[in-house]
DNA sequence: GTGCTTTGATAAGATTTTCCTATCATGTTT
DNA sequence: AAACATGATAGGAAAATCTTATCAAAGCAC
């Protein structure tokens, strides 16, 4: 049932052997097993194109009802036995994972020494595919996450600051606003991040065409090339502690009201495990505080 | 979860496993599987009785319904494909089964060639047990029949007639009615069979303690005795030309309002396959018809 | 057309799952 | 005490399922 869910999602024996982790042979194997024990074509293939036959048609809301209660049951076994006692799958975002995960991980370990975390670390439109799918039970990710499907919970607040070279003694000149970022020295992560276009919304979106067109693979890349001079970027707080103490470089915050990101806890609206979800919530948001900035530290980044 | 379902239902391995159709530890390795995945006991097994966990009552209404909405699957998959065209698992009651299949199968076979049926001949009582469980679609047996979870349909009627040896002589002095029948002579089959209560209600009930207690084990074996002078018994109308043609034997219908018994389809409320059942019902009835008796061969079988 | 790519089906062999028979341990009944 | 009933365990067989490799057909580039 679960190979004909993808397939009838997909409509594309690859791609729905790779969405059920299983090769393409498997998946054929198992739709045609289907197709002869109801005794009727689920699909039509004509050439070049896979279809859902009528009768195809009228079993798939039947079947999705059915894998949709297998899931939930699962859930409910998971919840009874207490809160965050049964595996969890999250997924989280590039640009928290590697500064939130060291926090939170031993937080959890800590409290819910029983607990098995399974993390991923994807973009954004990945991790809500996996998780509608039922491959993650919940993600971390940036807000707005609009899907009916899917109860957003916001966590944290996570501002921005910028990131320039030590050597970098302009941005020190005047007071550090939105409209003044040097937008023709920005530096950006590669699509599909969605730091890249918070960072875009946030400087002043008139001077894009003057973008340096390069793409950094993850933030530690980012800062690096930052650090050499190459130009300066927008850091979140969280990351700045774990990559701008060793590297020169100097840390700004925006005067006035400082640009942000929401950061939530993602689940699906139908998921049992509302508890566990809200624990986690509370537990991601207690971390994430441990990472915001004091006075002090500020001021020394700012060298 | 068909293993879950069956232990929560008998709260035995043994019977359930039965019920499941797998030995016994074959079920019980499932079962502990089940605990295993799931993290936490579904029954308790106390010396002596094993009881459904708190957990297990929490899970067991939600596996029935995803039990139940499989099995609907199936029937739907089976009735697209048109009327009478998929697998048929029918019950039919013993005092019944010998008579009309002979007709009901060529005439199947004749319209429906297609159609698969399978066949079970058993007690009401364990046959409405297989009806429930799934293990048939279908039965055919006497009404009255009274269950929520299924739907039963008359079919037609059988009246009872008198079988006696070809010399008794004594039912042919006055009319035959239900008051004047020979209880003291009156034989049986065994526990169980419907008719055999149905033939006891026919006749006065008040001289229920002169019985022959035998209890014969089938409708030929019974006629078998009563040819040779045993006794007499009540003898279903669509029995008739199948027993008493080839046997030395008396068959009296009764004067005024004669004794019948009802016979019905029985399937599954919830069941997907109304088409199926009425287009059955209706060959059933015609296939009945052609049992009954007419006149003369009412005259030729008194002797 | 000839080669190249894409797509789903097929073949062969390995792996995993599930099952069955036989047996055991424990508690119950006679 | 002996026979019985009940569920768990062990070992090996059977069945289902998967993977890799390969194929045939169709679309596409040249």
């Amino acid at each position: 049932m679960r190979y004909f869910d993808a397939l009838a999602t997909t409509l594309h024996f690859r791609k729905a052997a790779e969405m059920a982790h299983v090769s393409q042979p498997a998946l054929s194997a198992q739709i045609a097993e289907m197709e002869k024990t109801i005794g009727a074509q689920l699909f039509e293939r004509t050439q070049r194109s896979v279809v859902l036959s009528e009768m195809g048609q009228r079993l798939l809301p039947r079947i999705r009802s059915i894998l949709r209660e297998i899931r939930s049951l699962e859930e409910i076994a998971a919840q009874k036995r207490g809160v965050l006692q049964a595996r969890m799958r999250l997924g989280i975002i590039p640009t928290i994972a590697p500064y939130l995960v060291p926090v939170l991980i031993p937080k959890l370990r800590e409290h819910y020494p029983v607990l098995k975390m399974e993390l991923k670390e994807a973009v954004t439109s990945k991790l809500i595919e996996n998780l509608r799918i039922g491959e993650l039970d919940a993600i971390v990710a940036a807000l707005p996450i609009e899907d009916d499907m899917l109860t957003v919970e916001p966590v944290f607040h996570d501002r921005f600051l910028i990131a320039t070279s030590a050597n970098d003694n302009d941005v020190l000149s005047s007071p550090m606003t939105q409209d003044n970022v040097a937008v023709e020295r920005l530096l950006l992560l590669e699509e599909g991040h969605c730091l890249r276009d918070q960072a875009l919304a946030v400087c002043s979106a008139t001077k894009q065409r003057q973008l340096v067109n390069y793409g950094a693979t993850s933030m530690a890349t980012l800062l690096q090339m930052v650090s050499h001079g190459m130009g300066l970027t927008l850091i979140p707080e969280i990351a700045v502690r774990a990559e701008a103490g060793h590297m020169k470089m100097r840390i700004i915050p925006f005067a006035g009201t400082e640009p942000r990101r929401e950061i939530g806890l993602i689940w699906r609206r139908q998921s049992e495990r509302q508890d566990d979800f809200r624990t986690l919530a509370q537990c991601i948001a207690e971390s994430a505080a441990t990472l915001r900035l004091g006075q002090e530290e500020l001021a020394e980044l700012r060298k």
